[in-house]
DNA sequence: ATCAGCATGTAAGGCGTTACATGATTCA
DNA sequence: TGAATCATGTAACGCCTTACATGCTGAT
């Protein structure tokens, strides 16, 4: 039997999902999608323009979402975007599959992997490079949690905690290792 | 000012500093880089043969690789390379260059994310999945540390041992926030 | 007047995966 | 004899980023 055509997503295009998942919470246009990404979301997952506007046409196409209106009262061109009964589903269908792909990228463990080649000291600045950083995306998703548990009750409220609790666990951990390398790169 | 033509690398293709990080402690054939990779690098880097073949033959042109020896005795071809100085040239470059890159893609963190639309029987179970990837990936880190622990005087070991103890440090971090979660979604 | 922010979109091009093609060796 | 591993490489294709193009609004 043949794969279902009506409402079928890109293979690989995880954007689709995130934006599926943004507007299963609210309407939005491709910019607010854009600011909602950069922001808690963006310890977990990118996503530029040139990925979001040519999603959210094929989606369009695919009836997985639908224009509210396209509000041209002065300014330029507003497009508010709104999720369908297939795009729920297919969002559903996606929640639903156990199956979720991991792919991290860490260019710092990169230069500590094949640090071998140059002075400890380059090395030890890598790693104080990655802790400064670290520290201050700490600090932003503290502020973050201390306002979501103000609103905790609010619908899918819970889950936008959760990974934020899932940010700053990882990221005391990284401080943690810091901590232990820069140790161990002095001392042996 | 122009910029230096010899030697040039690809500006965004971390797998030429990846290929030359191994070749920097031995020489190695394509397929063998693709092992090292699959090791304990993949904890934070992944490469695939159709990325390892392309980048060595640009970067012989480029002259960062040289052909040691084509080994035709008996088999297939096999084909060993070795990194000239100009291939050490750059390597050094990018591991005295402050700037890193650490893509991080949870799939995991976005369903938790927008596991609002669901039950909560729904997310507990793609924590749960999650979890058990996580507790098989420690055992297989923690693997690793111990066979470092007896060979970390040998050069270049401390920095491996450095990136497996991030491992570590970053799954046990994933683990706890495991238990914390499921506690949660099941409280709240 | 000018700059930042709002707002949508396209074009070029790079990077990388998956699948395929080919073929030898070793071991059960 | 058949499967797994060794070994190299190409082709198709998809995803995504960067840069560009355009133009309004509001604040300084």
């Amino acid at each position: 039997m043949d794969v279902e055509k009506v409402g079928r997503m890109a293979k690989d295009r995880k954007i689709d999902l995130v934006i599926l998942g943004l507007l299963a919470h609210e309407n939005l246009t491709g910019y607010d999608i854009k600011k909602r990404i950069d922001g808690a979301i963006s310890f977990f997952w990118k996503g530029s323009f040139g990925s979001i506007y040519p999603a959210l046409s094929e989606m369009e196409k695919q009836g997985l979402v639908k224009r509210k209106n396209s509000n041209k009262t002065g300014g330029r061109e507003k497009i508010v975007y709104q999720i369908s009964k297939s795009g729920k589903d297919a969002l559903k269908q996606w929640l639903n599959d156990e199956q979720a792909t991991n792919d991290l990228k860490y260019e710092t463990l990169l230069k500590t992997y094949f640090g071998g080649l140059e002075d400890r000291s380059i090395t030890l600045r890598n790693i104080e490079v990655f802790e400064k950083q670290v520290k201050g995306n700490l600090e932003l998703l503290n502020f973050y949690k201390e306002n979501l548990e103000k609103v905790l009750e609010e619908a899918d409220h819970v889950h936008y905690y959760l990974t934020v609790l899932f940010g700053i666990e990882t990221y005391e951990a990284y401080l943690r290792w810091c901590n232990k390398a820069k140790k161990i790169m002095k001392e042996h």
